[in-house]
DNA sequence: ATTATAATTCGACTATTCTAGAAACATGGA
DNA sequence: TCCATGTTTCTAGAATAGTCGAATTATAAT
């Protein structure tokens, strides 16, 4: 992952609902929620939601699925721990930490 | 670590001075560097770096020791990794990922 | 077809963050 | 004490991000 796609996760992370909807969906599992539940349990309103999910989705934190008129949104567990990833890269120096 | 302190590192190291800053210095280890250095490295005018790293340094993300008339900045690993347990916490419902 | 439901897009507004020059502050050496 | 060096603080303008009601789109059920 190139340094452009790690800033656009950080930012898409780095809000607060949009870590609460992030983590709500990393606690859901596969399966994932869709769009309505997630704004009824994290009490956001939907046009906010729906702003918010569309930069998670951009940023390929989340995926997304339909079904019959939901979008279902779960949490992209490989992208996650790509930016985990870059984080630690070439850490310390060499020594432990 | 509680949400809004996660909320405010993410916040911090989402910004693209400040992720090349804090990648620098992950990669300097323990020794660290004078700000100085970081804004010659990094090509970042002293007053705008001093801001970046001030971001940093109240999120916990770095640490700062003095030198003479320089202040040398290091990262913060511990903290690091709080956040990074953090994301994945209760991760996946059970399954694998 | 009509109506209901799920969700998104639009738009206008507010708030926050970034930038970097100029000025100030602190330390160390001559 | 005076000057040079390293860094920060101040400031104000520019840029970016967040909010949410109203309108719109898409699917499904009757």
């Amino acid at each position: 992952m190139e340094t452009n796609e790690i800033l656009v996760a950080l930012t898409a992370i780095a809000q607060s609902s949009r870590l609460a909807v992030f983590r709500f969906l990393v606690q859901a599992g596969e399966e994932g929620r869709p769009a309505g539940k997630i704004a009824e349990a994290l009490d956001i309103p939907p046009s906010s939601l729906s702003f918010h999910l569309k930069e998670l989705y951009s940023a390929g934190l989340i995926l997304q699925r339909q079904d019959g008129r939901s979008l279902i949104y779960s949490a992209n567990y490989a992208r996650m721990n790509a930016v985990i990833s870059y984080l630690t890269e070439n850490c310390c120096n060499g020594q432990s930490c």
